[in-house]
DNA sequence: AATTCTATGTCAATCGTTTGACATAAATTA
DNA sequence: TAATTTATGTCAAACGATTGACATAGAATT
């Protein structure tokens, strides 16, 4: 059996009341004391049962976070950078996959409403799902749209896609094709998309689109891309992600396509492990450090104190990086 | 606040014994009480306290999984399948990164073993952390190896050595070089070694070896690869790993070698992304579905019923996937 | 009609920790 | 010296659910 607090008081040779005192940090305390209980409390290798501590109240130093997965790569670092800032403030973090599945991400949601978890940081579907609006746990989301008073963190979509518009114009493309995934108002590839079309219409040229399923598998999406790219005959594309970039790329290339020369590319996202094992992508840079250091401060922001009015969205500067698979 | 179970009562018009009995189903109970009861739960969106209920050493719901990070496709996709499988009986994953950093692995497992957590499923170096033998939790764990009791499942990664090197010396290779990361004896890279190794000495060559230090960066990788490739002219190439793999075809192209015809290159792990987005790369399949399957169901199978003998090890058998990187 | 099952209720202790109320005494300050 | 601050202790009531002991009464079985 774990030891208890009367353990560790007995140990130490103190009252219980006294080492919850030193525990809690509260009344008055001789530095002798806390020095006896944390030395008993490491002998016994004491942790205070959360299970006890959370019936009165107190913080079960567990955050929910709730994404599609974490097999695409920009996910899995989000996902990773944010466990390690919460780690670092003494939180554990429990991973729900929605995997897509508006049923398991309600039913994650009723499990997190529960009372095992004091905060949830989103980044899913949620395609209504109602239980978000039930609670009264503290909520910030990642590149998603709520209508209620849940923070949203994202990064600049919209110039991203300007941004990748004026860049691949600049350098040079006039016939532009935009490859994107389903486009759903609720979802972040809306602004990606409404941001290039804007700019490259803006400079009088016209883009072609095409629009992959969400759920479509890879060969599908490869087989649609390569359809168009004989088809549409594209010499400048922005995708919205990366890794549809990185097919766009390799169906060109099977074609005879030279990139850049022939074809230019532009993804989005900026994962480190899609520019480390695809050098050759340029691509929009999501800012991850600013976005999970942001999302947990609102979050602790929340669970601190109730009153501080926090904005309903931050929107971060996002970069471009520019690699070959643009003119230079 | 929440409902307790004392309003569950109030609104079925029924004890709060009752509604325990319900939830616990234990006793004798009629279906219109069980109707009732589970009405009034819904109708309040009831949620026992999980808090409440673990004082009493029932079940968290709640398992801990300690991994090196989840950027790594392999991992991620691991993860993902383990999550998936606790989800279907209830519990939930805390995700634990350890990062490589033992320091944060060892904290980890303390505030695992506290009493957050009914179990762990650990695929995290753990170079000596005595932390693992401290604890009574059920632990299983991925492709590690322990000396205690805790069952360990992994792929083939012996075989899957060897039949990399049959492979490619049957498809004409005669110059052999393996690429692997650190060459440490408690990795599961080893065993991927000496299969390689042993297999192409029984057919009378000698292999080359290039290792790449754990922590190295992908750039200093390409490096020593692109010298390797220089300097030792390999025809076939066998990785420990996709990712590495992927680097390999990358600098041979670069270096004007064409695939498979000068090299031919097999690569480890065939996690759904890399074969996804890099569909030249042959590789040693994990069978990830089985190995998710294995370690969720050993860890309840400790869980559950304690004196169950479990085998110290499980070895899972892997497949080779044939793509454009090895001759036809 | 007697016995056993089935279905529910009441009551209270328990899990491990927190916290408020109150008491005491030594150390510090006015 | 008196008043206050500091440092600890004792005691007991929470927190929300579980569970065992025991009671009661209708239904089903013998």
């Amino acid at each position: 059996m774990q030891p208890k607090l009367e353990d560790v008081a007995k140990l130490a040779g103190v009252s219980t009341t006294t080492v919850s005192r030193v525990i809690n940090n509260r009344g008055y305390l001789s530095e002798s004391t806390k020095d006896k209980v944390f030395k008993a409390m490491q002998r016994l290798n004491y942790q205070p049962s959360s299970a006890a501590r959370a019936l009165h109240g107190k913080q079960f130093k567990l955050i929910g976070l709730i994404f599609a997965g974490i097999t695409n790569p920009i996910i899995a670092e989000v996902v990773e950078k944010i466990e390690d800032r919460l780690f670092n403030r003494g939180y554990k973090a429990i991973i729900c996959n929605s995997l897509d599945n508006p049923e398991k991400e309600r039913q994650y949601l009723r499990m997190l409403m529960a009372n095992q978890v004091d905060g949830i940081i989103t980044g899913s579907h949620n395609e209504g799902i109602k239980e978000y609006g039930m609670t009264e746990l503290p909520i910030v989301s990642y590149d998603r749209y709520f209508k209620d008073k849940i923070p949203t963190v994202r990064s600049d979509n919209y110039g991203g896609g300007q941004l990748a518009a004026k860049t691949l114009i600049d350098k040079g493309a006039k016939k532009l094709l935009l490859v994107s995934g389903s486009i759903d108002v609720q979802m972040p590839n809306n602004d990606r998309i409404t941001g290039f079309n804007k700019a490259v219409e803006d400079r009088g040229y016209t883009p072609q689109t095409v629009e992959l399923p969400y759920n479509s598998t890879p060969a599908i999406k490869r087989a649609t891309i390569h359809q168009s790219l004989l088809i549409d005959h594209p010499d400048g594309i922005f995708c919205t992600d990366d890794l549809t970039a990185i097919l766009c790329m390799q169906e060109a290339k099977k074609i005879g396509m030279k990139i850049p020369d022939d074809l230019q590319v532009i993804g989005f996202d900026g994962s480190t492990n899609v520019q480390e094992y695809n050098p050759e992508l340029s691509t929009i840079v999501q800012p991850l450090d600013d976005i999970a250091d942001l999302l947990v401060r609102l979050l602790f922001n929340r669970l601190d104190n109730e009153d501080e009015k926090l904005l309903e969205e931050y929107t971060l500067p996002v970069e471009l990086i520019q690699r070959e698979s643009v003119k230079n």
